[in-house]
DNA sequence: TTTTATTATCGTAATATTGCAATATTACGA
DNA sequence: TCGTAATATTGCAATATTACGATAATAAAA
């Protein structure tokens, strides 16, 4: 039994997990703040800068992007990527939502 | 290799990934969102409305109260929880700044 | 077309997470 | 003290996640 029952929550509810899970490993977190640094990058600049192997970062990428964090166009041979800034403020949004709404039904 | 190298981050990319990672499990959210709701209730109650065995609901309140968003004490033989609504706060703040600064960043 | 560089994918081992049943532990009341 | 109720813990199986090396796939340049 490993796998969520995903099926008993709401939609609501799985979204929130969903997008939690995206940041939930500090790989993911330090990369999403490297590349707004440089506004746009390649995947072996995050490799040297994270410090962990390129095939692990690039399945770390792979999360990111389908999630919709990331835009990524080719520069050479290379796919420079930056931040989907929109789906970001999105998700921000979404997880504000969450708190709030959580919050206030407490202080009725 | 099942274990995140955690060593290799700074202390606030740490913090944000092991925030997310509470609310990385719908049953979480859920839970989370109920005893809101309630202002105060009873891991039995949790168990009747999320739907997963007492002893599942159990871990994941272990797993809430650990993070400190949990607020318990006896009513009878029961425990009684609410939120702990200023460590939500918290959580919230430290989220909203990884996500504005992330975005700023990239916008300069 | 071949070579080189870059990234994705696959396979693997180790570890973490999830859900449940069984049971231990704790908190009362009789 | 015993009985009951409530919750935590343990053990287990199944699955997911993590990191890495090897290699496949992709994108140029020569």
């Amino acid at each position: 039994m490993g796998a969520s029952k995903l099926d008993i929550y709401n939609e609501e509810t799985n979204t929130i997990a969903a997008i939690a899970k995206v940041f939930a490993h500090p790989a993911r977190v330090a990369i999403l703040q490297f590349i707004s640094k440089q506004d746009a990058c390649i995947c072996n600049d995050i490799v040297d800068e994270i410090g962990l192997s390129q095939s692990t970062i690039s399945q770390h990428l792979k999360v990111i992007n389908d999630a919709g964090l990331l835009k990524g166009d080719f520069k050479g041979k290379s796919i420079c990527y930056c931040l989907n800034v929109d789906r970001f403020k999105t998700f921000q949004n979404l997880f504000n939502s969450y708190f709030n709404t959580t919050q206030n039904n407490c202080c009725t």
